[in-house]
DNA sequence: TTGTATGCGTTATCAA
DNA sequence: TTGATAACGCATACAA
């Protein structure tokens, strides 16, 4: 077990001082060229390795990146946060992923983690609730930088980037009224959530301007988990038989409803018609073709490190940066469509 | 932007000295329980949180676990990572996750940048590849341990955690065999790798044991990649027409490989039969029924983790641990069934 | 151009 | 039982 080459041991093996090669390592110019070379390359010959951790140490700076997911199954997390390691490692930043399972007890653990190794900021899609809301007030305060994605935190000012739900809510409602379904219910998430409020609104507004009635009935609270949506969507089922359509809050909620749907031997999409936020390879699941929005999460990933990116070396006024909306399309996922695009 | 607080705020509010804080706070028995009592209070109020960066400088031990994934689009490695994660924090630990995408370039600085930071331990799997051999045992010499999972690290002897593939593959073609179909195709990676070799080893004994005679130009290799699966899968299917059942390594290729046959318009499972190792959520895309290999991923996970925790904390002979072989099970995954198991 | 001294936040080893 | 001091690996004023 070989000790790890510091820069003393450098510094040894040249006969100068560890700072010495510190500097010249680092190219300050007050170290000759030929310092550096001869540092350069012992250092190259010995496999030296900074210590990051001593480093930033000192800088407080560290150039990591946290990153909070709330669930590695659904693939619109999963693309966010390639976007977002690509974008990190390009501009020289590390990633670090941390999931919550959409767990607040999680989300605190990893929140304080993150905090404890001093990362440079967080980009986080936090977990339904407002357990945290004291702790990333804490962490901002210490000037660690914080973006959310996906999810505005309620309370909260932190720039989000994100889909516009409203609006992809209008348009995929609108598409599915275009399809000639009248009797479409809205399932997920509960009216607390202000992506949830999005939804339902723009699910509301394609209501009104292809001026098609809607029943109160027809919107369906509920969480964001599988079993949840399955049962909520049967009861619905049962007792609202005449529904011809269903638009999804997101994955999870889309493949337990899918899945109650089926079960009552209902098919999709001729009995009923799929819609779903998120353009989640969970529902293929299901093996049966749906609409979906694709909101374009590689790019959201992207565009929130280098919000965050712009926070941290600007070091200041971020407050400054508003919220950021990400364009995005409606697709119909047919059964057995051939592409390796996300 | 208040500063963090630090063990020497703590000790100014309290006229001690940061040392007796820091032994206060981790209860050493040299500090008396009132002593203990009131610094963890003013700890408390305060808000301290240890800085773990200047705390694993000195001990050497960072509670923290590298992760190394391959794509974070297939399920099967996001369930091992969900097993990983869920497992270190159990046991105390924190797991970091990092992506390769199959790029040994990526791979080398997920590496150099977990050896960085110092980690306990790193939990990889690997891309097909020998660059970072020379890395790993470097990192491996530093005292960091290493545990493979799913693949083993040919030419290095870290223990690996996966699924027994010989015997998998030899259950996975039987079945198919036993659906009648005698002209099988075995598709995907090289042979260069350890775990290729073991399925195709096994879907040869299937052969041999139905007394099934097997044609050379059956076995195809491939990269993981979409495009090639796809484009070799298509080239067989041209020039052996009486193909009716293919077996693929892995999920990627099974996605490929499946769309090329429909692509040629021949149905699955009727005209050719898909069986695929992993049990990954993305072949569900292809809106098709199929034979899959689940090999316990989450299990995988935690016993990667339990491996791997008893080398750090045995600190010292950890050559002793040999290869785990988690059970495998094989899977029919009907169009439409609807689980949330995985 | 290089070296010295000091500090980052913590812990360990002494001495008091 | 508590305090002083040095150390972990590195960086940065400042002195030489």
């Amino acid at each position: 077990m070989n000790k790890r080459v510091t820069l003393k041991d450098i510094a040894k093996v040249l006969n100068v001082t560890p700072a010495t090669v510190s500097k010249a390592l680092r190219e300050c110019d007050d170290i000759s060229k030929g310092m550096q070379k001869t540092v350069k390359e012992t250092a190259g010959e010995l496999g030296y390795r900074p210590n990051i951790l001593a480093r930033s140490l000192i800088n407080k700076k560290s150039k990591l990146l946290g990153v909070v997911i709330p669930d590695l199954r659904i693939s619109f997390f999963t693309e966010v946060t390639r976007g977002i390691y690509e974008e990190a490692s390009k501009l020289g930043y590390e990633a670090i992923l941390m999931v919550h399972d959409e767990n607040p007890e999680n989300e605190k653990k990893k929140l304080e983690f993150l905090s404890d190794i001093n990362v440079d900021g967080i980009l986080i899609a936090s977990a339904d609730s407002n357990e945290n809301l004291k702790l990333l007030e804490t962490i901002s305060s210490h000037g660690i930088k914080i973006v959310a994605w996906d999810r505005k935190i309620e309370g909260l000012d932190f720039p989000v980037v994100h889909g516009d739900d409203r609006k992809a809510a209008f348009n995929l409602t609108s598409e599915i009224i275009k399809q000639g379904r009248k009797k479409i219910a809205f399932i997920g998430a509960t009216k607390s959530i202000q992506l949830a409020n999005d939804r339902i609104n723009g699910f509301i507004d394609a209501h009104k301007h292809h001026g098609i009635s809607l029943n109160e009935n027809l919107i369906v609270p509920c969480e964001r988990k599988f079993e949840a949506s399955f049962n909520e969507m049967k009861k619905t089922l049962e007792k609202i038989n005449d529904i011809d359509a269903v638009v999804c809050f997101g994955g999870v909620v889309a493949y337990g409803a899918g899945s109650a749907i089926l079960e009552l031997d209902k098919s999709i999409p001729d009995d009923i018609m799929l819609g779903e936020f998120g353009d989640n390879s969970l529902v293929t699941r299901l093996g049966v073709s749906y609409y979906t929005v694709n909101q374009n999460p590689y790019r959201i990933g992207i565009e929130a490190v280098n919000l965050i990116v712009k926070c941290i070396e600007s070091d200041g006024e971020c407050q400054i940066e508003k919220d950021q909306i990400i364009e995005t399309k409606i697709l119909y996922r047919n059964v057995g469509a051939r592409t390796f695009d996300n």
